[in-house]
RNA sequence: GGGGGCGUAGUUCAGCCUGGUUAGAACGCCUGCCUGUCGAGCAGGAGGUCGCGAGUUCGAAUCUCGUCGCUCCCGCCA
């Protein structure tokens, strides 16, 4: 029943066909997207990469009727027909091809396909399981929704190319067999069979790659990289990930938030066809978890933190004052109009304050009358006035209140703000707020190992005027550290780097790596300082991050045309997979059952 | 590592709380009819290990425990 392809080729796109092709000769291929069979006559509609055309079997031809019976959706098929104008009345406004159909003189079935386990179609999206659609991968793809994705993606990667290019920088690859470092994310790992008993990583970033090339002299690099991490995954998290690699010598920070806006301006320019404002907003790390309780605000809304804990401490309110006493605070806001909120709507707001640690989530609501329910009792007169001064408060409003430390207080509030956010629908598509976030800690303590971490990692400079600190109070050091944000998803993190090896011995003591482990692990980089490091500094936003943000999506996995489940696995190829003994036994390996 | 949700026909779901006929619906699929459809229409039909395992019970899709898979969140992710 199938036919070769034979000397035939195609000539036209699909959705390519217009009024203007009146009468042409054409022969297309494609896939039947869907058939309607009214018995003598039988419309296929015929779908590509680029879309799809409706062709028409109107035959007395004894052969084509006998292939048409077949003929079921996704089979193959080639089509060679005239085109023609279809009657009025009978066009269709919904498809770029829907004023001409094509009417078939001779067909070939190149391939038949089985019943697919979910139409080829949109609505997919929504209504089929994650499990099917990684299963049936290549039909998920076969979408037009998701064939759109990846084009998106083509487009925005050829973009930043594209620009970089022009701005003088040179893609270098670097390796994906590289030395494991124990400390931040979990190292991937591939067992060397030449060096038994030893072990590549898999590299999490090219971090010391791209130093090394900033010592070598390249001045401006970039890379599509490919970084894999072995931690618990999320919808914005996969083990394997793309960034967008880049470092620059002999640069400030402003200057690189400069290309990182040029480049963005770029992309929206060429492949959304929309002007982006000149230079982002800029916060510090403080002032970000101060009045958003998170390091990445969505800067679509307000419902900014507002501290209270002068206003709390004179209340009456004892719970709020021994807070304040014992040096936490009292933090507020204000949610417009949502003094209709229900007790119900209100309890579940404090189920994720909780959640975040907060004891709970005192609230008052502004009334004609003043300031009534929940706390209120404790806000009378003079407090009260304060608050509703603080706030600026109006009726209607509800007033939300978290009191415990400044951290717990800043981050469950922040927690509940962007909750309010999506719920309150305080966001619209297509809006798209950049911000830069700078000035990070550039240590953290570590409680389960009473020690101090690097923030970002062990290579970021820190900020000149706390350098005499790194020895003495390590936690008040800032780092030239920065993250850029855009409507409260992290889309890069860069630092400027440490180029001097007195400064990088140092950075290392606090985090417990003495100058012995610090020359066994990380002698190479050391000793390339030791040759004329020119100071540098870069960004790796991350590419699949900004996609799912520039089209309004939900999940990296959308956006990667071949994802893996939060569990690591591909249920299409089926991995990870046990290996043979036999090369188990070539690796030096031994599997230790439980 | 911890917590939540889901798992029933090819697909998406209902049924489960309160155990009891032959486990339903929509779409899809198959057969027939049909010359202007575009989610074609009409008539008929097939299709189920109720994720898996154990337990309770006269009787389990339904209750209990375990387990596997997908997913969301916390931890984690420099």
């Amino acid at each position: 029943m199938l036919d070769n392809l034979g000397d035939w080729k195609r000539s036209d796109a699909c959705a390519d066909l217009r009024q203007d092709d009146d009468n042409r000769e054409v022969l297309l291929m494609g896939w039947v997207h869907r058939r309607r069979d009214h018995g003598g006559l039988v419309f296929l509609n015929l779908r590509d990469r680029s879309g799809i055309c409706q062709v028409v079997i109107d035959s007395e031809d004894a052969c084509i009727l006998e292939k048409v019976k077949h003929i079921r959706s996704e089979f193959v098929l080639a089509v060679k027909g005239r085109v023609r104008l279809r009657p009025d009345g009978m066009r269709n406004a919904e498809m770029p091809s829907g004023d001409v159909e094509v009417l078939v003189e001779e067909l070939r079935i190149l391939n038949a396909s089985k019943t697919p386990p979910f139409p080829i179609e949109s609505v997919v999206q929504d209504e089929v399981s994650d499990e099917i659609r990684f299963k049936y991968r290549y039909l998920d793809l076969r979408r037009h929704e998701m064939q759109e994705r990846m084009i998106f993606r083509h487009d925005i990667v050829r973009a930043i190319r594209d620009f970089l290019s022009s701005e003088g920088f040179l893609e270098i690859e670097t390796p994906l067999l590289i030395r494991s470092t124990p400390e931040g994310a979990r190292d991937y790992v591939v067992p060397s069979r030449l060096q038994q008993g030893c072990f590549y990583a898999l590299p999490q970033s090219p971090q010391l790659y791209k130093q090394l090339l900033m010592v070598a002299g390249y001045e401006k690099y970039f890379q599509m990289a490919r970084c894999m991490r072995d931690e618990d995954l999320r919808g914005d998290r996969q083990p394997e990930h793309t960034q967008i690699d880049m470092e620059m010598s002999f640069v400030s920070e402003e200057e690189i938030f400069a290309v990182v806006e040029s480049l963005l301006q770029h992309i929206f320019k060429t492949v959304m066809g929309q002007d982006l404002p000149g230079s982002f907003l800029c916060l510090s790390y403080a002032e970000a978890m101060d009045r958003f309780g998170t390091d990445k605000p969505d800067m679509r809304f307000g419902l900014e933190l507002v501290d209270l804990s002068e206003i709390a401490a004179a209340s009456t309110f004892n719970a709020f004052k021994s807070v304040v006493e014992s040096g936490g605070r009292v933090k507020g806001i204000r949610v417009p109009g949502a003094a209709t909120f229900s007790r119900k709507q209100i309890t579940e707001l404090e189920d994720l304050a909780k959640h975040f640690k907060a004891k709970g989530l005192a609230w008052m609501k502004v009334t004609e009358e003043g300031l009534s329910g929940g706390v209120s009792k404790f806000f009378a007169d003079a407090p009260g006035e304060a608050i509703a001064q603080a706030m600026e408060l109006e009726v209607g409003d509800l007033l939300l209140m978290v009191a415990d430390t400044p951290q717990v207080a800043a981050v469950s509030l922040g927690a509940v703000r962007s909750r309010l956010g999506a719920q309150l629908k305080l966001t619209e598509p297509g809006d798209f707020r950049f911000l830069w976030v700078h000035r990070f800690p550039l240590f953290e303590w570590n409680e389960d190992h009473q020690r101090w971490d690097a923030m970002h990692h062990l290579f970021s400079m820190p900020c000149l005027e706390d350098i005499d600190k790194l020895e003495s109070d390590p936690g008040q050091v800032h780092g030239q550290l920065y993250d850029l944000v855009c409507n409260g998803v992290e889309l890069a993190s860069g630092s400027i780097r440490i180029h001097r090896r007195d400064i990088q011995e140092r950075v290392m003591a606090v985090v417990g790596i003495d100058k012995a482990e610090a020359e066994e692990r990380f002698g190479f980089l050391l000793g390339a300082f030791d040759f004329g490091a020119p100071p540098h500094g870069g960004i790796a936003p991350g590419l699949d991050r900004l996609l799912m943000v520039l089209d309004g999506g939900s999940s990296i996995r959308d956006y990667i045309a071949f994802p893996k489940t939060l569990k690591g696995t591909s249920p299409m190829v089926g991995s990870p997979s046990p290996i043979d003994d036999e090369q188990l036994k070539e690796l030096g390996l031994e599997i230790r059952g439980e």
